[in-house]
RNA sequence: GGGCUCUUAGCUCAGCUGGUUCAGAGCACCUGCCUUACAAGCAGGGGGUCACUGGUUCGAACCCAGUAGGGCCCACCA
């Protein structure tokens, strides 16, 4: 045989690929077909395959694929996001380690160099997507910063400005002194870090008295404009109305009351920084504060900080803390754990900060989105847990503050012709901007260059939002081909940890700007962990590498390890050895398709055997397919998937190759091999979505087959019918099968030796499937009889009882014993059986079906006994 | 602190919303086999008080209450 015994996927995975790229599967235009649509979801420009993207991207091309063998016309379409803090900090990082700071750079050179790193490591990612076999339509490449990409993002920012759903707010927000960005609330991290409680004592103007007060932030007593005791707490009843002097900087503050403090927490006194914190802010808006701002943008003090002026946060709170001490001001400290925020990106401590910032408002966008999950189900969640979380995030939505104080991405379309605070203007371009500025100001003259535009780019998530509708061109041409065809799409794929960030913003947006869903299932993800349950990311170091896997184990053993154990919202707790199975998996199936294509073809008469296997197999691969189809319908694709599995190598490899099988070097019946072969091109075709490689050598390798031919756009199996009586039967014929092999295995008979069978037939099993148990059991006669046979070895199924004659002695007691113990069971069964039944209440109150089940249990249990009584007694 | 959710075999999970597909699957494990498609394999086998405690019911892995221990989301105390 000239076929390698080892399925070798090395050999075969580039040239399906390109084989399938240089036909157009997977290329996509509007047809009269049903459109099956899916939007990938852009991985970071900048990024490389991780393993959760190996997985929701395997889940979508299974889908994709699926629906392409169904006769849908199936778009993927894939792209990438330009991802602007998190690109932007690798350029800076990059351009840091060569000596040249951001700085030092104006915002075209940095752009400059920001391209040339993307267009450098850009569309890697998607280069390794092709590895993994993903079927997307890869002329509709999209990237978040293509021009029409970034109009789209312009045209829609300007309309929610003009519906007045944009506004600019002086809002504490959190800054990332590292990036000097803000940051979205998502992307700010709580860590629990140890930390020191300081007691900090404060005069009280004019008198000897003083205030002691708790704070975890000594640095910023420097920006304290109050002091604030809850009006509840007696303690402090007589500060009402005075004034205390702030440490060091000796400035006379206000003592307000609020209910807001902790009468518990620290002293039950309350310094107040409305400039760095976000309560103390509330605070100071409620009781109309001073607010005084202490810090640079890199977090630095600025000249309130006086003689700390220049100096970073903690290097002042350190040595603060020191003059505080030596000048009697610092009472004690405590140890105090508290919760600090830092930057996903960056990793720096977050500092809430007040700034100008763009603001959407939210509630009103909102209310569709909720409605379409919530109360019409128009867009569906799996696993359905989610839509709690969904709800909890939407009925409590902020609004959403879309500026960055980045370079890299989408520049703010909004024009300053002056210093007031409505000196600006919105508009998609500089002409319109002027136009509208020239109105605005009143003053005809203005020119291009009075105008400045604002510094800041969008927040990423306010071009990814439009996604599903940008990619087709659906914002600057509301009613081009593409967008009226393959939109709504059908399904997302994602990870529920961006269910806020995208999923729920896309939701949004397609309504508001499609007045439609912009898909009707999300399918959630779990994360991919390791073996410990940890998040399986690049600082542990304990995520495989994505190429590699596919190196060792194949592109489609890899699919299939990845899907295993992966149902819809559970972690996958992903293991190599996963891989191995599926890898395993394919050689297995490469093996039978090696025997079958090594059977010499002849005129021959079918046995009946193998009519009866082939006949049995298509009634169990109906009914798999079934079962397959309700899984998929569920998103259940890890179920779907073994359900094949089993289907292929239990059914198909164990047992129906076994039944249709030649003896060595006999041919095999023509019409046999036609009718294995039509059933292994079914199952290559159930198998394609999971494992699209193998399947489509093996296709190929069959026969000679047109380009149009070739399984991937082929057609997936109809429905067709099951014959219960054909499975019940063979399953029967299964447990004997089973139940020689037991005696041949405890008797130590080699398979070589002939055996003959008989039985006592008390179940009025037909003898259709005698031929099969003889080819499988080596059993060279089944005779049919009326006792038992004396000096055989025996088993049952279910009330038959079959005899084994051997050469040599039987031990009785050995018998016996495994008769009795039999016994005993199905005794034990009889009696719960009838103690329900005699149970009045039960019978009564249960429905009839129940209590017909529970009488035939009975009367199968006594028939056992009988069976097992008399064969006790015959060995007397 | 608020909300959601989970706990079934050594591991990862099913169990379709009380009753023979009720105790399952895959992997792992054990025991035989290099049987001419496949040792990445074949055949056979062992293994669980369904977290705990009560309750409802003729009947509970499934419903209710409580306990213990995980996980997720949101908010956040200076």
């Amino acid at each position: 045989m000239d076929i390698p015994s080892k399925y070798e996927p090395q050999r075969i995975e580039d040239h399906w690929y390109a084989y399938w790229m240089d036909n157009g599967f997977f290329h996509s235009v509007p047809d009269h077909r049903e459109s099956y649509t899916i939007v990938i979801p852009p991985p970071n420009v900048t990024g490389v395959l991780h393993m959760g993207h190996m997985l929701n991207n395997t889940i979508q091309d299974v889908l994709i694929r699926k629906a392409r063998l169904m006769g849908k016309n199936a778009c993927w379409v894939p792209g990438t996001d330009h991802a602007s803090i998190a690109t932007e900090a690798k350029v800076v990082a990059k351009l840091k380690e060569e000596g040249i700071p951001k700085s030092e750079l104006s915002r075209e050179q940095f752009l400059n160099y920001a391209w040339e790193w993307t267009h450098e490591y850009g569309g890697v990612i998607l280069e390794q997507l092709k590895k993994l076999g993903c079927s997307c339509d890869w002329d509709r490449t999209k990237f978040t910063m293509d021009d029409n990409m970034s109009a789209s993002v312009i045209k829609v920012f300007v309309d929610l400005f003009n519906k007045g759903l944009i506004y600019r707010g002086y809002r504490m927000v959190n800054w990332d002194p590292e990036a000097k960005t803000t940051l979205s609330d998502e992307e700010v991290i709580y860590e629990e870090r140890q930390g020191l409680l300081y007691y900090l004592s404060y005069a009280i103007e004019g008198s000897d008295e003083n205030v002691i007060i708790a704070t975890t932030r000594p640095e910023t007593i420097l920006g304290d404009t109050a002091i604030c005791i809850n009006p509840n707490d007696g303690r402090y009843r007589h500060l009402k109305g005075k004034k205390a002097i702030v440490p060091i900087c000796n400035r006379v503050i206000p003592i307000i009351e609020d209910e807001y403090v902790d009468i518990e927490f620290g002293t039950g006194c309350l310094k107040v920084t409305p400039a760095h914190d976000v309560n103390d802010k509330a605070l100071g808006d409620k009781h109309g504060l001073e607010t005084v701002d202490i810090f640079n943008e890199d977090a630095s003090l600025n000249s309130y900080g006086l003689h700390y002026a220049g100096k970073d946060r903690f290097v002042v709170r350190k040595e603060i803390a020191r003059e505080l001490d030596e000048k009697g001001f610092l009472v004690k400290t405590e140890k105090h754990i508290n919760k600090v925020g830092t930057s996903e990106r960056t990793k720096a401590v977050i500092e809430p900060r007040l700034s100008e910032q763009w603001f959407l408002k939210m509630e009103e966008l909102a209310r569709p989105a909720i409605e379409a999950v919530l109360e019409t189900s128009e867009v569906k969640l799996f696993p359905k847990k989610f839509e709690n979380t969904y709800r909890h995030w939407m009925e409590n939505i902020r609004d959403w503050n879309i500026s960055r104080q980045l370079w890299w991405g989408q520049q703010i379309p909004a024009f300053y012709f002056g210093d007031g605070q409505e000196d600006f203007v919105v508009a998609e371009t500089g002409e319109e901007a002027l136009n509208l500025a020239r109105k605005k100001s009143g003053n005809p003259s203005l020119t291009l260059t009075d105008l400045r535009q604002d510094a800041d780019v969008f927040d990423t998530w306010f071009s990814s939002w439009l996604w599903p509708i940008s990619v087709f061109n659906g914002i600057l041409e509301p009613e081009n081909e593409d967008i009226e065809y393959y939109y709504p799409t059908n399904d997302l794929i994602t990870g529920p940890d961006i269910l806020f960030f995208w999923v729920a913003r896309m939701i949004i947006a397609g309504y508001e700007f499609r007045d439609k869903r912009p898909f009707e299932n999300v399918y959630l993800t779990g994360l991919v962990r390791d073996g410990q349950r940890r998040k399986m990311s690049k600082s542990l170091g304990n995520s495989p590498d994505a190429l590699k896997l596919i190196a060792d184990y194949g592109a489609d053993g890899v699919r299939v390890g990845l899907l295993l154990s992966s149902p819809a919202g559970n972690d996958l707790l992903f293991d190599e050895a996963l891989c191995q199975q599926g890898k395993n998996f394919a050689n297995k199936i490469w093996n039978a398709f090696r025997l079958v294509q090594g059977w010499e073809v002849s005129d021959l008469p079918q046995p009946e055997a193998s009519r009866l296997g082939i006949d049995w197999y298509s009634s169990k691969f109906n009914r798999t397919l079934a079962e397959i189809e309700d899984h998929f319908s569920k998103y259940r694709i890890s179920d779907a998937l073994m359900a094949t599995y089993k289907l292929v190598w239990d059914d198909f490899c164990s047992w129906l190759l076994e039944i249709v099988k030649p003896a060595y070097q006999q041919p095999i019946d023509k019409k046999s091999f036609e009718s294995v072969i039509r059933l292994f091109e079914g199952n290559l075709k159930l198998l394609h979505p999971f494992m699209p490689f193998l399947t489509e050598e093996i296709w190929q390798h069959m026969k000679n087959r047109a380009p149009e031919e070739a399984l991937t756009v082929s057609q997936w199996p109809k429905e067709g019918s099951v014959d219960e009586n054909l499975i019940a039967g063979f399953t029967f014929a299964s447990e004997v099968i089973a139940g020689i092999r037991t005696v041949r295995k405890e008797k130590n008979i080699p398979m070589k030796e002939e055996l003959e069978l008989s039985l006592l037939n008390e179940e009025g099993v037909s003898k259709d499937w005698d031929v099969v148990i003889k080819k499988l059991t080596n059993v060279s006669q089944i005779s049919y009889v009326n006792a038992a046979v004396d000096g055989a070895l025996s088993f049952r199924v279910k009330s038959n009882e079959y005899f084994i004659p051997i050469t040599g002695a039987v031990d009785v007691e050995v018998e016996k014993q495994k008769i009795n113990e039999e016994l005993k069971y199905i005794k034990g069964f009889l009696m719960s059986v009838q103690k329900k039944l005699s149970n009045d209440r039960f019978v009564n109150n249960a429905p009839a079906k129940v209590i017909e089940l529970e009488r035939k249990k009975q009367a199968d249990a006594e028939a056992k006994i009988e069976t097992l009584e008399k064969s006790l007694a015959s060995l007397e």
